[in-house]
DNA sequence: AAGAATATGTTGTTTTTGCAACAGAAGGAG
DNA sequence: CTCCTTCTGTTGCAAAAACAACATATTCTT
């Protein structure tokens, strides 16, 4: 577990945590590791939890797929990410959601009652937590409202332009690295892959855009559009 | 301001406080009451806000609209509710919606530093709010990332599926009223009016469903689809 | 109650998407 | 290196959505 504590250190849940704090929270909270091989299930839709958990190694998804296979990403976890906060308090009900393994990756599992409790007389960085934990979840409520925003655009394109946008944005430039392939790319704006791969096409053509596999060159006209 | 100490009283945020600490809650956070015709904006795309803010009469929409008038409304906010959470901490950026009021409306906000700061000696159930906020931003999050599944359907009438279904499963009834109009109810599901409409239209004439304006009647064979 | 303004339903046309099938490219395994 | 699998781009076609324009209904105002 220790061997992850550099990665705990830039989580969001354990900042202005000192290692000693954050080893201590690690037991307090009952931590468990757990590996899970890619394509593997860590989650799934139904399940109810009653831990938070954070990606220590590896990448997942937070997906749905249909009883026809038409499957649809939240959203894309990254290392030093938490997920299934949202879902561990009582009364949360069930996920929505699978959460899946995209690249072989390792989860660490802390228990939200005890993460929550307020044993506040031993543990006083509990409090710092737990406005960590507000953080994050305001965070990732803005991160949802900002998705929703690409959702609601109408044309593939529209979509595409929204996202791209955003993405630069993030990244501060209008060159960009994207963190999913076409089919997965096409799964998080829901649309289909050929519909947009054409779009990507006739966008390059008009010399809105370049690009070499997962990274995108946006040229100046884009901005136009967003 | 003593007014609405039955809308409180119910609000997540004041949940397990009682009228006494309520009181001291808002002297504690600097309450103001502020009130807003129909149509008027409450919070504009682009605002920093630093409130927390809950709507005591009245029906608010986070919407956004673009250049050329596209309406979108991310969600319909309802007496007792809370807004404006997500982007009410520092380092949370500027609003992403507007916020508009869907008729007259009275907001009273608090003041989001003061509510999360541990002034705990002479405030104990400040620390009960934190716990109510955790619990509304998470239940937030669990609304989006459900309004999220209807976007992420492919036609109108999935989308119409699935959002019915879920109102329906929601209200505990296939007799259900939304909170929209037919040209909100289009924004908040990212299509065009008329072409759902349409869609409505041959969901009635296949005995789907049955509609008298809010009012919709969800058919047994309904579930098939969901 | 009358008239204006707004909301809803309807229809036809144009554009976009979804789907299916395939070919070339890239990547991995032996 | 070669075979095999997966990924990406392309095309044609059928289905669906967007758009525009209009008719009817409903609500609001005075």
């Amino acid at each position: 577990m220790e061997e992850y504590l550099d990665i705990f250190r830039k989580n969001f849940l354990f900042s202005g945590l000192s290692d000693e704090e954050i080893s201590r929270m690690l037991v307090c909270t009952d931590a468990r590791e757990k590996s899970y091989a890619s394509g593997e299930y860590v989650l799934r839709r139904g399940d109810t939890v009653s831990e938070i958990s954070i990606l220590a190694e590896g990448r997942l998804h937070i997906q749905r797929e249909d009883y026809w296979g038409n499957r649809s990403i939240v959203s894309d976890v990254r290392i030093g990410e938490v997920f299934g906060e949202s879902y561990a308090l009582p009364e949360s009900g069930v996920l929505m959601n699978d959460v899946v393994a995209a690249e072989n990756s390792i989860v660490i599992s802390l228990d939200c009652h005890r993460l929550l409790s307020p044993c506040s007389s031993s543990c006083p960085f509990h409090s710092r937590a737990i406005m960590n934990l507000i953080s994050i979840l305001a965070g990732k409520n803005r991160m949802l409202v900002r998705k929703i925003g690409h959702l609601s655009e109408r044309t593939t394109r529209e979509k595409l332009i929204s996202y791209l946008s955003d993405e630069a944005l993030r990244q501060k430039s209008g060159s960009i690295d994207i963190p999913f392939s076409r089919q997965q790319l096409a799964d998080y704006l829901a649309v289909d892959r050929s519909a947009m791969s054409k779009e990507l096409g006739k966008m390059r053509d008009e010399r809105l855009l370049e690009t070499h596999k997962n990274h995108f060159e946006l040229f100046s006209v884009f901005q136009e559009f967003s």
